[in-house]
DNA sequence: GTAACGATCCTC
DNA sequence: AGGATCGTTACA
């Protein structure tokens, strides 16, 4: 009997809202050429949820950046920000259907940029399939599921409307 | 070709 | 409070 096993598709399928926090505790595995995989904990996610969220990148328009995220779920979107940040989201929902996680936190690392640079995650890893590479995963942890919503950060410019959304998720 | 803009982080 | 730093995007 396996301790852990990597998270299949079905997971990945359903809404941004339900899959965001159920990813809090869930251990994101990295593991670089030649060496052993390093788990961390996810800490803190955030939902960004289709072409009427004015957050979510999609609400500008269907774009080369932005096609992965009309795939199906469990594809990673990895995207630069402010010339020198890689963000790390995990794509969910059916295809067609364009949402996306970001990962804020993972293993006592705080903030998105941090963590990426930490892990070594860049570009390469943008549409990544996340049930299927061999250098990134995800695996399920027993444990705590609690959590608090709160807005998300840095989002001031979508509007009043999506800005006040609690759609950020933090473990407690 | 040009210009504007960030789902951030660090230093002051 | 402000600067770093550059891919993506829209527009000419």
């Amino acid at each position: 009997m396996k301790l852990t096993t990597r998270i299949e598709k079905p997971f990945f399928r359903r809404d941004v809202l339900e899959l965001a926090p159920a990813l809090l505790g869930m251990q994101l595995v990295v593991a670089g050429p030649g060496r052993e995989p390093v788990r961390y904990a996810i800490s803190e996610t955030e939902a960004y949820r289709g072409v009427e969220d004015l957050a979510c990148h999609v609400s500008k328009g269907r774009t080369g950046r932005t096609e992965i995220m009309y795939s199906e779920g469990g594809v990673l979107y990895v995207y630069l920000i402010y010339g020198m940040h890689w963000m790390l989201n995990i794509v969910t929902g059916m295809a067609e259907q364009p949402q996306a996680v970001l990962i804020r936190g993972v293993g006592g690392i705080s903030g998105p940029g941090r963590l990426t640079r930490a892990l070594g995650i860049d570009k390469s890893f943008n549409a990544e399939d996340l049930t299927a590479s061999e250098r990134i995963w995800l695996e399920d942890s027993p444990g705590n599921s609690r959590f608090i919503a709160t807005p998300r950060i840095g989002v001031d410019y979508a509007g009043p409307v999506w800005k006040e959304k609690p759609w950020r998720f933090v473990a407690v």
